[in-house]
DNA sequence: AATGAATGAGGATTCATTCAT
DNA sequence: GATGAATGAATCCTCATTCAT
């Protein structure tokens, strides 16, 4: 990644002669290169946003432009599957044995402030009737809200109303602003310190 | 000498050059237009947020292109002229006879669901030295703080930590997504809500 | 000059209210924005070029852009408006007691490593017969010409064909090339070695 | 977070959805393109200047916009690509066997009087430190000195002083003007000789 | 199954020129 | 006579998307 090849003048452009060509792993190469697009995908969203160049994510994970639009048909397509990745550290949270719901909401509150794709895309909830992300996005987001309230103890502040809990996510992901990660946690904590809701070790989760 | 010659319209370039023009209401309209161009963003950001196309505003206001670069010299520009309303707003209620947070929150929850340019701009706050806006978001953030720390009673929930009530004001923010305004004012006041905090009529200020 | 009113958020721009215009100061302020223009117009392209935006040259003048118009149809008249001071001054030089060649040649080189203007437009002599500058370009060509060959004496280096003359000031003008004034100077003086000529002091013309 | 979206071009842009699209010839042409594109600048530049727009050059070459921009990141890239091949045909010229300076200058002559871009460009020498073309260029123009002064004897009217060479080209250049290459060849052949410096028949290099 | 070149629409930005005041 | 705002065409440049190889 990074070349970039810039201007390299009088040197006429083309390809390896056809033969010594990068070489065609097969099938396999297809999964590394939708992890790798994923993984791309994730740093170029925090580092320029959602709407930064599709080109720029697949010359990072270092695929050509067409790998991408195998994997992934269009935009909302990418952004989901790095979402997806999130979603399912936090449910692998809530399994966990002896977690509970501050737990969870450390591994949540990284998320948000890891990665911007999480801030934006999950909050299209409700009636999004949008182009790109209509069932999905809202299936992950259910999925998310499943994952934490099954750790809710009775009473808690955010289980009172059924969509208190996600306001209160929408809330923080507000609240996640600045230029660092560690800037962005310290607003995430006051946020949910605002919300009375107690939150754990902030990290991603790992067994 | 030197030159470098750079991009020169030259001799090409000739606008309608015997017909009709349409019509030049000269200087008395500069002031017009400038609300006329203010209104239109505030209107094409709701529908379309704040990345959309220049010339749809300006298609909008019912101006050429020209006109909005004469007022506002970049996107950034025209977004703050927008805040700066917004803002404008909040303070008058702030300063009007008999008032009190919950009024004024109401009015800034107002704007906060009426438009997105109120959404994201103003929470560049902190430490955002990039290249465009650098101090004038930040003048506006520290107006709004003011306007309404002033009417926070003693023991305020949001007035214990200097830098609660900014972050409160995003975390609603945050809240406040959906198609509808009607949607999103409903859930600006559980994010009220869910953070102690009461709120006045959400409504725009009116003497 | 300079002023570039910038952008001035909130401040609804107008002009002075009606009263205390610029004040009008009649005829005599013709002949004075005249001035100014050329002048500015001087500066100008000695800066950026001769294809720098008119405004630049209304602004740096102190006008409104109305008002090159009315003094200037187009491009080329405001060029030409330079360009006849300059060779006013080599004729005066050529005009003046005792002088010889080549201390109007020292003149001439003066306006060359000063303006750009110079050396763009007179050069293009010959059947130039382009847009603007028919047949005005060649008559200051000719004057050039005139005022140096009255002092050329019998035999010498550029006497010998009638062209020769105005090729070889297009020369040096070609040889005319640097950022600093200095280093122009220090070109031009060697063309005119490599061309043979003696070259008196380089320096604009005053009585 | 931090985001300043600047500009999106976000969900509108959709290029021919269906429709038959005018052909792709695949990475085959890439090289043909590029070698279009630079013919079709020389001829561009040629006709109407190095300012010429851009979207002149690819059209005339029968390419997008796009692939202008892809082979030549700007203005300066394509102008040096052009100028490169006449770098090229001078060098050769240099290494024929049995060639000498009259016959190199031929060639080198037949560059100025047939392609503005040579022009303006190779003498933007010395301490030109501004943006686009700062280190390139000056290669170039040495090289075309290293590929003359190998073959001036000992003794040539322009070996005296090492920038003597450099300046003299840049004179015959500034010569060089007219609608009609022969003229300017005339007027170049004119220049040499007040030089004193014999060239060689002025046309291209060919084995 | 991958590569990366090409297309070309879209949006940004700049100025020449006119004209109401 | 002067001012400077408005117009809008022209040009620049960027990317989403397709597709030959």
């Amino acid at each position: 990644m990074s070349g970039t090849a810039r201007y390299s003048p009088g040197v006429t452009q083309r390809n390896l002669p056809d033969e010594r060509r990068p070489a065609n792993d097969g099938p396999k190469a297809a999964a590394r290169n939708r992890a790798a697009l994923v993984a791309a995908a994730r740093e170029i969203y925090a580092e320029s946003g959602l709407s930064a160049p599709l080109s720029a994510i697949a010359r990072r994970a270092g695929v050509g432009q067409g790998v991408l639009y195998r994997h992934f048909p269009d935009r909302a397509a990418l952004a989901l599957a790095v979402l997806e990745e999130n979603v399912q550290q936090i449910e692998q949270a809530a399994a966990a044995d002896g977690t509970d719901a501050a737990r969870v909401l450390g591994v949540l509150t990284w998320h948000q402030t890891e990665s911007t794709a999480f801030v934006g895309v999950l909050h299209a909830d409700g009636a999004d009737s949008r182009s790109g992300t209509p069932a999905y996005a809202q299936a992950l987001s259910r999925r998310v809200e499943r994952a934490l309230r099954r750790h809710l103890p009775a009473g808690h502040r955010l289980g009172a109303r059924p969509e208190d809990l996600m306001i209160a996510i929408a809330m923080v992901s507000g609240a996640v602003t600045g230029p660092t990660r560690e800037q962005r946690e310290r607003r995430a904590l006051a946020a949910w310190r605002l919300l009375g809701v107690e939150v754990g070790p902030v990290r991603p989760f790992a067994t």
